[in-house]
DNA sequence: TAACTAACGTACTAGTTCGTACATTACTGG
DNA sequence: CCAGTAATGTACGAACTAGTACGTTAGTTA
């Protein structure tokens, strides 16, 4: 009656999962070839369903990339919520922030190709999903209540906030896996050598702390 | 008997302006639009010849993409070259480099693009161009001397080299340009408003210097 | 000045790729 | 249990796009 092996009472037809592994795959694809050079043909074929389904959920190829988008964005910020930094003094605060995004941005790459792919379109498609949705991180804040915190007991100097901090903090952790490929050609180092990672991390948060010492 | 308008003795038919046309339009195109998203035939029709020649000089759209990433490397490599910091003091001069990189980023948005639609694509097309010519940038040599100078002096603490140094001043440069639509999008702030240019120059010079500091 | 060649233009093709028309089947409510 | 609908599969079309066959002209050299 039900489906031949498998768990026994999984329905063959799920709306939820479907739309999912459409997801998770165009995702993959998005990430590996751009929006231009991604295929919704290699898409479906990677799927356990057929195109169809692509165009029955996400209407278009763009819509497919813009909830790519989203759910990525939505993904990241809802994994910084939980950093918990309100028991530490400033300092030590600041670096763990720090390697979080640090940690962070190593461990979801496809993330960051989709932003580097998005910004090569300027950011059109982005632009469109922050008029329904939310999608700073919680980062930001916490940022800004450490500095507030710091100046207060004179341990950070005034003169950048809490978005520029981030700005700061990103650009390493972003550069260090986006142009890992240009930069490895180039100048024949590999930034994200696992032997490396270490001396990568502390660099990052001295550099942070450093740079708010009063 | 010479073409009826212009400057009379202009050649009509000239391979090397041609090929520099061509050229110059493909990077723009490129860079505005990835490497899958460029239109052979955008290009074409943006240049005073025809598709055509594109074909006849670059054989295919692979090579004209690769022609467009090794000038804009060579340019970017050429034009670092004549930064004389030989007569600064250590401290001074490795923020004076800093500085220069954060102006050369700005000057070349589209350089900074090509090097995005390059990691998309792994760097495939650069680790064949490296083969043949070499696109190290002088800075890194420059940055070496200093770094060994400053701890000779003792102004400057061990720890890292001119390449990771390097990688840290491009990240803070590079991610302003590259990403300033996202974080615009996301942060609802310009990084490259020119009211904050001095701004985001003067942070980039304290965190390298204050990395450095002994 | 005439023959030759490098540079150039036009018109087309083969293959790809997004998207859809149409048919079908699994689940659900009455 | 049966009718209706949500979910799915197949086969196809229209438009686009990289690349080319073929013809032409400007400049050069003997």
């Amino acid at each position: 009656m039900t489906s031949t092996a498998q768990a026994s009472t999984e329905p063959q037809r799920d709306r939820e999962r479907t739309r999912a592994e459409i997801l998770d795959v165009a995702t993959a694809e998005f990430a590996a070839a751009g929006y231009a050079g991604a295929r919704v043909d290699e898409i479906a074929a990677a799927t356990r369903t057929t195109k169809r389904m692509i165009y029955y959920y996400f209407e278009n190829k763009k819509q497919l990339y813009m909830a790519v988008l989203q759910r990525a964005y939505m993904r990241i910020r809802d994994a910084e919520q939980d950093v918990d930094v309100a028991h530490l003094d400033p300092v030590t605060a600041v670096r763990r922030i720090a390697e979080t995004t640090f940690d962070h941005h190593e461990a979801h790459p496809d993330f960051i190709r989709l932003v580097c792919v998005e910004n090569i379109h300027r950011a059109e498609h982005l632009a469109e999903l922050v008029q329904t949705v939310d999608l700073r991180t919680p980062v930001v804040h916490q940022l800004d209540v450490l500095l507030r915190r710091g100046r207060e007991q004179g341990v950070f100097r005034p003169g950048c906030d809490a978005i520029d901090l981030h700005m700061m903090i990103s650009s390493y952790c972003f550069f260090r896996v986006a142009n890992r490929h240009t930069f490895g050609a180039i100048f024949d180092r590999d930034l994200v050598d696992p032997a490396e990672r270490g001396h990568y991390r502390t660099m990052l948060g001295d550099m942070v702390v450093r740079f708010l010492a009063a």
